[in-house]
RNA sequence: GGAUGGAUUCCCGAGUGGCCAAAGGGGACAGACUGUAAAUCUGCUGCAAAUUGCUUCGGUGGUUCGAAUCCACCUCCAUCCA
């Protein structure tokens, strides 16, 4: 199976702008294209991964990939599925976030030899002049078709304001420029970015008379028609120091059931053969599918170590509460006013509550066990020598452990 | 620049002088049932030295015994007019 027949086959693909020169470039390792990644934090999440893992194909099929990072677009914010402004950030900020995302993705992509590319657009976009800009590029552009355009059109009740709405002829900019600079025929990115993309490929059109291509990948959303990757913390990121491997493995592990299938074939390189053989799987079965997924998954974030550490304490924990490996907290002398320390306490300290109020409601509620024994009153206490050595295993509702020890 | 409407707890949204830590819904969290799933039912959802105290209703001042609620000024947002 061919690349392009692959993507298909996997439902990555959204929307194109012309299928079958798309197939051609791309099959035959003619493409150069790029994909943008907006600094917006110090850290790539899930929904990078995916655009990393269409990178990454595409590479192995010959095709050369661009990263761009948006170290110039993210002094604007893009407006697409946004309901409000985004917060302005500092140039300190954008150029970390921005070496930060380089390193993550060197992880993925080869870019040795010239295989690949990373190019940061604030080489061109920061000391852009405006006049010669909107003389040049912005006369391309018709107002009246750019407020059709999808994402702007939710902002319009909410109101949009003059830099968010030139985002969209930034990135346009962005691809006329890696066309013009390193032959660079196509951009992939997010369903979302349809229409900043179709911006670039036309002005290309205007300005040079050539073709260029875009081409989307279908967002990644969960069976309620959420974007997927996002907990009540926040995003589920790829720093390990940000999201531990395990929290990462046990994301995906306890996805709901219908959205296990949708996300191996579209996040792992297992086979399609092997794929559609899942498919089959039903009822219980599918645990078998979550814990092979996210095993993947965190081995191709984390490395096969990891994953395999995360895969054991998960079933460690899962079935006899302990486990070698866990979230654990360290606890010292002076976190202890007398010799005990009380249930609510030591929930605060190890993190598994944010306010006491929510360590007592958890104890109440019957959320809370230590060492596998419930407790049910808020007023038990465990001395020293009990959280010393080996240490105790806190446990607040089904899924969230913590191993405490005093050393 | 002018007119009008608005800003309430994680979100939506009630509340228009004391009975308000603030209805209702959503979400989140916990319990039961399960398969570390979904659906369902129940509880719960500001903070703390906890039958009480403290901080919250865009901001700052004011009126009052008492303010989310009234007044003044300010900030931000939406709609219409320019």
């Amino acid at each position: 199976m061919q690349v392009f027949e692959e993507l298909k086959a996997r439902g990555l693909l959204a929307q194109l702008t012309d299928e079958k020169e798309i197939r051609e470039l791309v099959n035959n390792g003619k493409a150069t294209f790029y994909i943008g990644f907006d600094p917006t934090a110090d850290s790539l999440h899930v929904g990078h991964f995916m655009a990393l893992c269409l990178m990454k194909r595409l590479q192995m099929a010959g095709n050369k990939p661009i990263a761009l990072v948006g170290g110039g677009t993210g002094m604007i914010g893009d407006p697409s599925g946004r309901s409000d402004l985004r917060t302005m950030m500092t140039v300190e900020q954008i150029d970390h976030n921005c070496e930060c995302f380089k390193k993550q993705m060197s992880r993925f992509i080869d870019f040795s030899d010239g295989k690949a590319m990373m190019v940061n657009n604030a080489e061109w976009l920061r000391d852009l002049n405006y006049i010669e800009f909107i003389r040049d590029i912005g006369v391309h552009f018709s107002v009246n078709r750019m407020l059709t355009a999808e994402c702007y059109k939710q902002r319009m009740e909410k109101g949009l304001s003059f830099l968010e709405f030139n985002y969209m002829i930034m990135q346009s900019y962005d691809f006329l420029s890696l066309y013009e600079r390193y032959g660079c025929n196509m951009q992939f990115g997010g369903d979302d970015q349809w229409s900043n993309m179709l911006g670039g490929t036309e002005l290309i059109r205007r300005k040079l008379g050539k073709d260029a291509y875009a081409m989307t990948i279908t967002l990644l959303l969960n069976s309620e028609g959420k974007k997927m990757g996002k907990t009540q913390k926040g995003a589920v990121w790829l720093d390990p120091n940000k999201t531990s491997p395990f929290e990462f493995y046990q994301y995906w592990r306890n996805l709901p059931d219908a959205d296990v299938l949708k996300c191996v074939r579209m996040l792992t390189f297992l086979p399609m053969e092997q794929i559609d053989e899942m498919d089959k799987w039903e009822g219980s079965q599918l645990n078998r599918a979550k814990e092979i997924l996210a095993y993947e998954l965190t081995n191709m974030v984390h490395g096969e170590e990891e994953a395999v550490k995360a895969q054991e304490s998960a079933r460690a924990l899962f079935s006899s509460g302990n486990a070698a490996d866990m979230p654990a907290t360290e606890l010292k002398e002076d976190d202890f006013q007398s010799d005990e320390m009380d249930i609510v306490t030591l929930l605060v300290k190890s993190g598994l509550v944010t306010s006491r109020n929510e360590g007592r409601r958890a104890v109440e509620q019957g959320g809370v066990s230590v060492d596998n024994e419930k407790v049910a009153d808020i007023k038990a206490t465990f001395t020293k020598a009990q959280l010393s050595g080996d240490g105790v295993v806190v446990k607040r509702g089904k899924k969230n452990f913590r191993k405490v020890t005093l050393v």
